[in-house]
DNA sequence: TTTAAATACTACTAAAAGGTAGAATTAAAA
DNA sequence: TTTTAATTCTACCTTTTAGTAGTATTTAAA
């Protein structure tokens, strides 16, 4: 009942460079102030820029930046990219065979927060981070 | 965002034996109408044996049983034994070391549906499986 | 024009999750 | 007492996720 690190960390960096968005960031000092492995992050990085959430500058002086503005960049879409989603349909113990007259005893109760969930994935963006410093 | 395989299938096969809980079943039986992999299957319903949810009779004429009533087994108790729990203090981007003064835009939004999960898999018990007869 | 500092590419290794194979053990039925 | 049908044990294989290594490419500064 988590998100893959691949999808924590990119989160954490789009949210680090949505709060300090003026500079040029590069991975040296994303993967420092991260504390993200410096190979994993350049790996991430670049499917970051192939998937068009970052903007990359090649070459000496080179580094990355976001390809759009903070509020244009949901949750939701960083997890899409990473294959890391909650559909509405989803039954969590996989079977979603079951219809109104037969369910289990989660059925009703996993409505709720999956609900929620969803939204907060949908409605959150990068903006939603600017300022908050959170550590690390 | 979900529960792995393993605990599925348990919370799946201990729900099974609840609704059908007189006989005795085999692991034949429980691979054949649960749709699991035999050998997988042996192997959980060995793993539930020990950490108690389960009693196994060995030999011919052999097969399982749940070792205690219904009601006394949680949906919780079952995700614990396979290290598949939500604590109250997880932090969706693993991080978890912001407080009041510094929380990211997900934060509190997950405060809630955190909740309502925990207390979803505390309070619903086997018996909350009885009679549900869910596909599978 | 060379060098330095950056990203990108290719390919591999490591750990965890999911799953399989075969033999050993148990106990009732034949 | 032998056979049969069940669980259990040990060891392995496969897939996915996480992470690493080394080299190639790019570009601006020196
Ligand atoms: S009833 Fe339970 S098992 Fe069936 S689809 Fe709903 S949540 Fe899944
Ligand atoms: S502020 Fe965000 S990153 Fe920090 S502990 Fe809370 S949820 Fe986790």
């Amino acid at each position: 009942m988590r998100l893959n690190n691949t999808s924590k960390y990119a989160i954490r960096i789009l949210s680090y460079i949505a709060n300090n968005n003026q500079q040029l960031h590069n991975a040296k000092e994303l993967s420092e102030t991260l504390d993200i492995p410096y190979k994993f992050l350049t790996k991430i990085m670049t499917e970051l820029t192939k998937s068009n959430f970052i903007i990359s500058t090649r070459g000496r002086e080179g580094g990355y930046t976001l390809s759009r503005p903070t509020d244009e960049i949901t949750i939701m879409d960083v997890l899409q990219n990473f294959n890391d989603i909650i559909y509405q349909k989803d039954c969590l113990l996989g079977i979603g065979k079951c219809d109104g007259s037969n369910k289990c005893g989660l059925h009703d109760q996993w409505v709720k927060p999956k609900k929620l969930i969803k939204k907060m994935f949908e409605n959150t963006t990068l903006n939603d981070f600017k300022g908050s410093n959170f550590k690390i």
